[in-house]
DNA sequence: CCTCCACTATGACGGTCGTCATAGTAGGGT
DNA sequence: ACCCTACTATGACGACCGTCATAGTGGAGG
């Protein structure tokens, strides 16, 4: 199937991206993840590592893009959501983080995929900020609330890295669910959330 | 001065790896920018670049540490002192992020690092905890929202060196500061933060 | 003066990196 | 049957990487 190779080899970067950033991750890693053929790297991507690099990115945002939408009425399930989709991606052992939050480190060395790691954050802020809106929340404070979403998120899945536990995903989310309800006049939900203990931290 | 040089390239190390991730910093980097000399890495540092990312790593924390430990008593002018550091240190280029961010996304790299970078970040959440509950903010909420803290003033970092713009900061911390006003009794500050608005973005 | 030790200079090692040139193959359109 | 295009195989290149062995240096203590 044509295009087939280059999408795997689009994936397997992002893949490995998001657990050993762009620096850490070689062409000769792709391949072998990928198992693409070797003379094909810059058949498919001329422009090589940083163009392969910024694909990756793109794609990654593009994915988190299309979950958003899936939440479009409902911001506190949308949070909800997010924080389950990096629980079950961080799976038991907390070896990845986000490939746009890799990207956005990596000015210097594949500026192409740090442009599209700004986009990517800019969009997904856009879409939260139109999820709140539309729950009646005015824009000037509705960018505010859904920039800290964001950070709060890219951040939260970066400590759980850190500290091999769901906990700092848990807690971050408890706060943001709260925060949305003290925001909208709808039915509060006291569910607090709860995931595995994993391996214990300091 | 004995141990001279050594700091040097800590600090050299802390420098480059919070611009260049610790994949993205060599050596020969941090004895370029350090001015060390090229002979005595192995011996100042048996453990190779491991231990100079660790002990970057660890330093990096400290630092922030000691400027946690100088609002002691106030958490809003707490979370300002944090954003306002971190608009001086990215400056107008956003050419960096947070070094224990970084190490944290480094464990198969270097784990000593990663595991310095998971206790910093513990740490910080500690003491901001700490101050919250000398407000009267009892330990099961003050400990939630100092890890939402935590993660959003990180999350907010990499969000404006991705776009090059300080809306990030300025968003994340206008809310984080609603929500400490909301959450303390004392009187409330309505003072909006602005800075300098830089180079535009989308 | 001599010794000793903390520190530095130099250069090499095996390996991996991104990049690319060249040659080859497979397969559909005509 | 043919060719042209899309794709792959192979191997080399210069540069850099972290690491280390070896040989110094220089100054403080005796």
């Amino acid at each position: 199937m044509a295009g087939d190779v280059r999408k795997n080899m689009i994936v397997s970067a992002t893949l490995l991206i998001r657990e050993r950033g762009i620096a850490g991750t070689s062409l000769a890693d792709v391949i072998e993840h990928s198992g693409a053929p070797r003379g094909s790297i810059y058949h498919h991507f001329p422009g090589g590592k940083s163009q392969l690099a910024e694909e990756a990115t793109r794609w990654a945002g593009t994915v988190i893009n299309r979950k958003l939408r899936t939440a479009a009425n409902d911001p506190v399930a949308l949070v909800r959501m997010l924080f389950s989709f990096w629980r079950k991606e961080m799976g038991s052992e907390f070896g990845i983080s986000c490939a746009v939050l890799a990207a956005a480190l990596a000015d210097d060395e594949s500026p192409e995929a740090h442009q599209a790691a700004a986009e990517a954050l800019v969009r997904w802020t856009e879409i939260i900020t139109e999820v709140l809106t539309d729950q009646g929340i005015p824009t000037e404070r509705a960018y505010p609330v859904a920039t800290l979403i964001v950070s709060a998120i890219e951040g939260a899945v970066v400590m759980a890295r850190a500290q091999r536990t769901f906990q700092p995903l848990d807690r971050v989310e408890t706060e943001l669910v709260r925060l949305l309800n003290h925001l909208l006049p709808t039915a509060p939900d006291p569910t607090p959330a709860v995931s595995t203990p994993a391996r214990s931290s300091a």
